[in-house]
DNA sequence: CAGCCGATGTACATCGATGTAAAAACGTGC
DNA sequence: GCACGTTTTTACATCGATGTACATCGGCTG
């Protein structure tokens, strides 16, 4: 029970703590013979390394921090699924933080939590400033996921403007002439939301129809409730619109619930399509249509791009070929794609089998 | 730029290393005009506390494991979301594990991940058998989520096999008398899952109506599509139920879309129940009837357990009332209520707000 | 066989914070 | 003014692993 030290082990194997230690981390000049009594001596007491003794001497921990703004929006669960994923293949443990979308609490994440304890973080941002970004000091290495277009920190997403405007084009295609866009916001600012109404407008620009800023819906949340009541409040102020573009899949969801209890049939009456291709949009009555990044891909390369970050800090003296000594922050495009489901598709529903194989989506 | 020691802090403030780390653990006897001059010199340095000296030096990391199969099955996304807010309420950091259910991954989480990483683990298992939980040794502090009701380790969770019985007499008291258990299993084995076929197998059976083990639909994972597939094969082999428990939302949700898709209403045709009120369940079409579970305090409670838990084996002498020493394992029951929504309901479905208020549930 | 080289192994200092034990400073009562 | 009990502060060792610098060993060259 009582903890087994390096020096227990040295002194099992008759040799010295270096010794012990060099076997434990591969060092290339330990004779076989010599690395078989240690490795033998480390079985046997069970010993275990001790990070705390090893963080404190390297001054690295493997842990680095994903941080987002609620775990429990399906969209978050499923990229920090495969962050943990990406982090574990590399040796890298993940702490996951929640800001509830609170400006301090990201601030706080961005300075590593005001302690040495993760060496890098992954942050998904949503009340930050550009100069909340550009002042920060004596931060670890840190990647931004999601739209936030300002020089100074790596940065990964699908291109939120691009894949909005597809969206649109795609409602005007159908030939739906009043789109609303649920969770819309009209100021130019760095987020994803506001990404995103720009590609609606630009969208709406290019096919001649009207701009109403009251066709965009603000929403308290990104969530099924905030989805809904927007769209409730919309519709008992008499808009009747044939198409919703709903900026993530959630208040699509909560739009969906809301159309139904109107009466509004989908897609017959109100097109729906959201953003990220989340699990229930699949199974979803009427299945949800929407833009679905490469979460994969955005996972591993934001875990990768971090790593990378973080060895750059790590060699103090880069004497490779970079001679600025750091690299210039980078902004890495996710690709994205259209899945076209019921909500748009004007698939045949209603009783009997006979549709089930279409109608399961993707 | 360079790191700020403590020792730093001493010489500029003219006063010891340890009266530094006197001023910093709140240590009773420190004069206010020491206090002050430290406080000042640690602010004009803008030191931090290296948490792996202090880590090295306390044994303890003030990090804790949440050990869950998926993160993105929203029941342990909620979960997750609040057990890091209470941890949080207690300086505990949380670290977020992912098992995929393989036993393995659960075993090493037992063990603490084979390092002194974290000072304890919250484990919410599916694979774990009694003999694991018994043959652990050096584990770190442990609790145990979901039905596990074997000795040796402390354990939260809702009654599942009342709570499973109360659900069913739900259904058998609407008259509906074929009910299948979609994801039931009948081994007398401990899991969640285990405990709450046999509340369903109880309560058919306080009714007199006759139990078919083909009324059990394993699944191979508890997500909406294993959900739909199960239900799609019962239906496609010739099963005609009036009613559906389903041992969590997510089979649920997915069922409803099946049922959808073969023509049968809900609940007219089909009554849908299922476990772990989350919110799409309170979204989808039909509204989704469940047995919720208080999530808050089952992340409360388990924290709380945890946290003394490991208090008891920090402190190496526990000279308290406890004679033994170590408190023997607890289990406790968190309350749970049936919520009941359109898919138990009846309610008047279809076009007109009119039923708007009523619809929305909880 | 002297001399040198590369491969192995070791002693010791070090990372940063805190517990221990004891010294220094401060009061208090007589 | 002194002995004595508290506060307040300090010097030093310690937690466990690893980097540095050096010692040792065996083999090989000339």
């Amino acid at each position: 029970m009582a903890r087994v030290r390096i020096k227990d082990v040295a002194r099992h194997a008759g040799v010295s703590e270096k010794t012990v230690s060099n076997v434990i981390n591969d060092y290339v000049h330990v004779s076989d013979r010599t690395r078989r009594v240690v490795q033998e001596a480390i079985d046997h007491l069970g010993y275990k390394v001790n990070l705390a003794g090893r963080h404190l001497r390297k001054g690295r921990t493997g842990v680095i921090a994903l941080v987002v703004p609620e775990l429990d929006v399906p969209y978050f669960a499923e990229l920090a699924r495969h962050v943990i994923r990406e982090a574990e293949q590399r040796s890298l443990t993940v702490l996951i933080h929640q800001t509830g979308g609170d400006r301090d609490h990201e601030l706080a994440a961005l300075a590593g939590f005001g302690s040495t304890f993760v060496d890098g973080v992954i942050l998904s941002p949503l009340a930050l400033t550009a100069d909340d970004l550009r002042h920060r000091a004596d931060a670890p290495p840190t990647v931004l996921l999601g739209e936030l277009l300002e020089e100074g920190a790596d940065h990964v997403a699908i291109d939120n403007e691009r894949a909005a405007r597809e969206a649109t084009e795609h409602l005007i295609g159908l030939g739906r002439r009043t789109i609303l866009a649920v969770g819309g916001r009209d100021d130019a600012g760095l987020g994803t939301a506001e990404a995103r109404t720009r590609g609606y407008r630009a969208a709406l620009a290019a096919a001649d129809l009207a701009y109403d800023p009251a066709a965009l819906l603000p929403v308290a949340s990104f969530r099924m409730p905030a989805g809904a009541e927007a769209v409730a409040r919309a519709l008992d102020e008499g808009v009747r619109p044939d198409a919703l573009l709903c900026l993530n899949d959630q208040l699509a969801l909560g739009a969906l619930r809301t159309l139904y209890e109107y009466g509004m049939r989908v897609p017959e009456d109100v097109a729906v399509i959201g953003f990220d291709d989340v699990e229930a949009g699949r199974f979803s009555t009427p299945t949800l249509s929407t833009v679905a990044p490469d979460k994969a891909a955005v996972a591993r390369i934001a875990v990768e791009l971090l790593r990378r970050r973080m060895d750059e800090t790590g060699d103090q003296a880069p004497a490779d070929a970079s001679p600025a000594g750091v690299r210039s922050p980078q902004d890495l495009v996710v690709a994205h794609r259209l899945v076209l489901r019921e909500s748009t598709e004007g698939v045949a529903r209603g009783p009997g089998p006979g549709n089930r194989g279409a109608a399961r989506g993707r």
